[in-house]
DNA sequence: TTAGTTGTAATCATATTAGTTACAACTAAA
DNA sequence: TTTAGTTGTAACTAATATGATTACAACTAA
């Protein structure tokens, strides 16, 4: 079933493009010593069809943050993991337009909340916004793997 | 034309549904001891069919922000401006679900990495929602109202 | 009684996401 | 140089949400 529903009303939300692409961040790293990571290989871990990872993979690629071998195949990184932190990851698969917050279109300027609302509203938009991405810059794909080897330990 | 658009990929986002209800309480705020605030006349402020308007108030109404004149008509705020803040609107009016970041379904639980993705990213994501929800905890309608004065004294 | 408004269901057009199929282009290895 | 496996990408589809809109019963003060 569909898992969004709240009291009969649907809403939007952030893409699952972003946990997808760091999930196959996390999965390259991990593997990328052993195998050769394809987009089967990581569609397979990630539980979404091949060609999604191709195109997570292409943004990943066009950031420098991979590299693809054409014909032969596997991804692999092309910084530390050390030196990507989830806002790289976010800033680049599209997960969201550059607003976080969809703005009501052509409110009416010859009302005087209509006119300035976007003034009034805009900058604490931005701060809210901002204070989600800061929080993005603190984690990198290596905490990830560092966290992911303590539960792979205890298994 | 459609205004989402970036390198021909189109995303989500929370919806406008909350500043179209913060357009709603500061046009309440700004005209309830002049005139009898309809959702006419908010939908005419706010630029939106007024159905969209009497949806958006039936949510604040159950959140007791506005009271709300069956027959006559009109609304008025329920509480002080000073105490209704950006965040107490935006958790009422269905812009989100619940999560901000839309998680992808079933990762294959016979990975190490799909196994645990949820266990090392979750908490980095409800950090990062929560930085932006508290963010908007320190803004109030009275805030807006406040700068809205200082544009409009200077028409 | 009436005029205006709210409350709400129902339907629609538009748009996005993720899934999927298909296949040309590519590359290393046999 | 053939082949097997993979990438790159276009095209299409199903599922679903949003906001617009129509319609109308219920309500209430004048």
């Amino acid at each position: 079933m569909y898992n969004n529903e709240r009291n009969g009303v649907y809403e939007l939300k952030i893409t699952s493009r972003f946990t997808v692409a760091v999930h196959t961040l996390l999965a390259i790293y991990t593997f990328q010593d052993k195998y050769k990571v394809t987009s089967d290989f990581i569609a397979s871990s990630v539980n979404v069809n091949p060609v999604v990872i191709r195109r997570t993979l292409q943004n990943l690629k066009a950031a420098k943050l991979v590299d693809i071998k054409a014909g032969i195949g596997g991804a692999t990184l092309a910084k530390n993991a050390a030196d990507i932190t989830l806002y790289d990851v976010y800033s680049v698969v599209d997960c969201i337009n550059e607003n976080l917050f969809n703005f009501h279109d052509n409110p009416n300027p010859d009302c005087p909340v209509g006119k300035n609302i976007h003034s009034v509203l805009d900058k604490h938009l931005t701060a809210a916004q901002t204070a989600m991405e800061n929080e993005l810059k603190n984690v990198t794909i290596e905490d990830l793997s560092n966290q992911l080897k303590i539960y792979t330990n205890n298994d």
